[in-house]
This record gives C-alpha cells, structure tokens and sequence, in this order.
RNA sequence: GGAAGGAUGGCAGAGUGGUCGAUUGCGUCGGUCUUGAAAACCGAAGACUGUCACAGGUCCGGGGGUUCGAAUCCCUCUCCUUCCGCCA
C-alpha cells in the first residue's frame, strides 16, 4: 500500500499518478490524508492522558511502598476519570484507523513516470522485439491438434478428474513439461537466483501482503475449511519469506526463483482465448523475485527483463516485449514490461512473462524493510516476473516448430528432453 | 486426533504484580592497543508512533480481561517442541 506522508507531501501528484491509471475515486486520498490526520489528533490526546495515567500509578506505587495508604486511595479515586477518558479515545481511534485501512488498501500504486497512457492493451508500446516468425508447411494446426496427434495432454480427462480447464500432461507432454521446468530453473540459478520451492497454500495475511487480497478476492481458490488459498503465482509465497523482515543493507539485492504450480479461477473468458492452453485454471510457472535497493530498482527491473528476454530468445521463439500502458497495469505494479511470444498456427500474440516493480507497495504492506547505512530503516522494493509461465510457451513451441516430420525440440531444451524432436 | 511443555531484543537465555523496554552471555558496530589482525579492555546498538527538535505513547507470539499498575495473574486463539495414534 501507499504510504500516508507520501500522500500528504504530493497529494496533488499522487491524484495525477493515480489518473494515469484510469483510477475513478482520487478523492480518496484527500479522504486518506483527513482520516490520518484525525488519528494523529487522536493520538496525541490519548498518549497525554496514559501519561498522565502511568505517572499517578508510579506515584501510588511509591506511596505504597512508603506505607501512605490513604495519599495513595486518594490518587487511584483521580485516576479512575482518566480511564474512562481513554476508554472513549480508544473507541474512536479503533473506528478511525478501521475506515482509514479500509479505504488506503483501496489505492493502486501509483504509476512510474514511464507508464505511457492509455486505457486497454491496444495502448501499451512495444519496446523491442526478436525471433523470426516462422513460415509454416500448409498442413500446420494449432496446438491443441498438436497435442491430440501426438498425445500430449489430454484435456478430456483432466476435465473427469476435476473440472475443465485442468490439463492432464502425459507422456512426452509430461516429459517436455518437466524439461521446460528444469532449465528455466537451472537458467536462473545459473543467473544468481536462489531456488525455492515454496508452500502452494498461503493464508490471509500471505495474501494480502502482496497484494491478492482485497483486492482480487475471487482469483483465488479458497480452502474455506482453513481458511488457506491456494496460490495464483510463487510470488506470493516467495516474496512473503520477508514479510516482517528488517534486512541489512549488505543482503540486498536478495535474488529469489521458484517453481509452483498455480490456480487461478479466471471466470469470464470463452471461445479460441481459452482454446487449448491458451487459458487453464492450474497451470506450471517459475517466477524471478528481487528485493532491492530503492535507488535500483528500475535498473534491475531492466536487467530482469533482459534475462527473461535472453531466456525466451533460447528457445528460438518470435517474441515482443510491451511496455504497459496505465490502464492495463496490475494493481500494485508501477511499471510492467509483458513479453508475448507469437503463436504461428493461432496467428495471436500469447503472453508469458509479465516483469513488473512494485516499488515500496508490497514492502509497505509486509513491513519488509532494511537498515540503510545511516542505520535508517527504510522500505525496500520488491520486483517479480515470470520466467517462464508454462503452458502459453508449450503451445507456441508445438506450433512453431512443427513440420511434416514431428516437432522440433529447440537445441537449449534437447538435453533435458532427451530427444531432438517429438514425432 | 489425544497428552504434556513452551513462545521474551540478531541468537541463546534470566525475569512470577510497581524505578523492567527488560539481568546476562554470544554475535554486531565504534574506540584504545597493534605495522595489520586476533586477544584484551572501554563504549554503543531494538521496533513502531510522534515532534522542527525534545517530551510523550505503544510493543516481551496474536486478541481480550483483572488491576491505580502486567513480561509476570485469568480467558482465548495461533504456532513450536516432546510423547501417543494415524500416515506418504
């Protein structure tokens, strides 16, 4: 979340920032600013008061000590009308505080300077592109034609076993997606990260750390019984390792990857978007975490793409990189890159990685902090990205590379598949 | 699931109603000494809030209660450890 002086200090710019986004209410931060106020007010009041409180309980602890029973009955009758004072504070602090929280979880971050405008994706900019689009044979299909001819995934029983839009792998699918799994794992590691493999449940506080809840409540898979959600993306339990955390400025930039799969109930979308992979509620992905520095986090949010970009390039995949656009953008990001990869048979841009900073908003929620070298302890900023989600990647590989002959397995990928071509 | 015991500052570990925001040890950071380091000695270090700065307030797992006063007593929740049961 954001953080109140910053409001206070740039209100005017804070509503600009928010505008970039599309965001309807800017009178909430002046709503913000005025609830803060009010409870400072309110603070004061009542620490004079448990001042005065705890200096007569001191002296009555003298008192008695120097055996003055009475002085000291006398002093606890005057205490008695500070309590009923505090109690009263206390009441409104607790409601003004409630509505205050209630209504700064409402704020998106703000959107970095570099956010170009716009409302929906048609206006996000592509920053770079690469790979070639391949010409394919006349008999090329997409991949969900793939996947049935050569038994990759069965859609059919997945949906038996629980619901559609849960894939069963099996055989060589299986195999392919494990050797995806295993190199980006090994390509990040090889890169400086530090692999986990984390809890698939988080719980509420996991959640709301990163920004899932309140916000996107009905994304999640709810346990209801334990109150646990199943995790849409290894961001949330990875980057929650430090919630709570007051790092040395000497362990930044903490550099995390991790494989997890992930369940997203994504109600709404129909048709050829969810054909196939295109679009499942349980799919495979390995994410990229950095906590930072906040001096360098728009340098790293870089150097995370470009590692993405290397990544997507090893696997001689036509891809594009977006820069998004403020309405476009997730609810805590300040800026996000999005790499898509081209879909030849489908002849549709799919994306597979999102890169995004959060600056201090996910760190402000979690109270992940560091003490900077004047012994200040500061927000540090938080940075994620896919690298890479599976199923959009297996899709355009199959269909990409598929020939009269079988499918070719790309060079990087063939040791860990054990075969040049899937046929 | 049953039984018992725990949860205190970076870690270990005291503290069972009042000068305890907390003894001590280790670790950390300064300084002295040293060519440098180690050792030794001296000293400094919690977090949040708040203020121009002080002051003040809050925090001993979370929440609630008793009391003039709670780390300490009571209730409750969570988590951990050990034993039993079950189990990949």
């Amino acid at each position: 979340m954001l953080q109140v002086n910053v409001l206070r200090q740039n209100t005017a710019w804070a509503k600009e920032r928010l505008a970039v986004r599309n965001f309807k209410q800017p009178e909430l931060v002046d709503e913000i600013v005025a609830l803060d106020d009010e409870r400072k007010k309110l603070q004061t009041e009542f620490d004079t008061t448990q001042a005065k409180v705890n200096s007569a309980s001191k002296d009555i602890g003298k008192l008695i000590g120097q055996g003055k029973k009475d002085e000291a009955e006398e002093l606890k009758a005057n205490v008695a009308s500070f309590k009923s004072q505090i109690t009263g504070l206390t009441e409104k602090m607790a409601a003004v505080e409630k509505q205050l929280q209630e209504k700064i979880v409402m704020l998106p971050n703000l959107p970095s300077e570099k956010v170009p405008p716009g409302k929906t994706p048609e206006d996000n900019v592509v920053v770079r592109s690469g790979g070639d689009i391949p010409a394919l044979y006349a008999g090329a299909v997409p991949h969900w034609d793939l996947i049935k001819k050569h038994n990759l995934v069965d859609f059919e029983t997945g949906a038996k076993i629980t619901g559609s839009g849960f894939p069963l792998y099996k055989g060589k699918g299986a195999k392919l997606q494990r050797a995806l799994i295993q190199y980006f794992l090994d390509f990040n590691t090889a890169a400086g990260y530090t692999e986990f493999i984390p809890p698939f449940m988080v719980n509420e506080q996991s959640a709301y750390s990163t920004g899932q809840l309140p916000d996107k409540e009905g994304q999640m898979y709810h346990v209801t019984e334990d109150n646990l959600y199943l995790i849409p993306t290894a961001e949330v339990p990875v980057t929650n390792i430090y919630r709570d955390e007051i790092l040395k400025e000497a362990d930044l930039p903490l550099m995390l990857t991790a494989y997890s799969p992930c369940f997203r109930r994504e109600a709404g979308s129909f048709g050829k978007e969810v054909r196939g992979l295109n679009r499942v509620h349980q799919f495979e992905k390995v994410e990229i975490i950095q906590l930072v520095h906040p001096e360098k986090s728009y340098d790293v949010l870089e150097e995370m793409v470009a590692h993405v970009e290397k990544l997507v390039q090893s696997l001689e995949l036509p891809y594009r990189i977006l820069k998004l656009c403020g309405g476009d953008m997730g609810f805590t990001s300040a800026l996000t890159y999005d790499f898509e990869v081209y879909s030849t048979a489908q002849q549709r841009w799919l994306e597979v990685s999102s890169v995004s900073n959060f600056e201090n908003y996910q760190a402000n929620r979690m109270k992940c902090r560091f003490k900077d070298a004047n012994g200040k302890t500061q927000l540090v900023h938080t940075l994620n990205g896919s690298s890479l989600a599976l199923p959009r990647i297996f899709a355009s590989l199959l269909e990409n590379n598929q020939t009269e002959q079988g499918i070719a397995i790309p060079v990087a990928l063939r040791s860990y598949f054990g075969a040049d071509s899937i046929s």
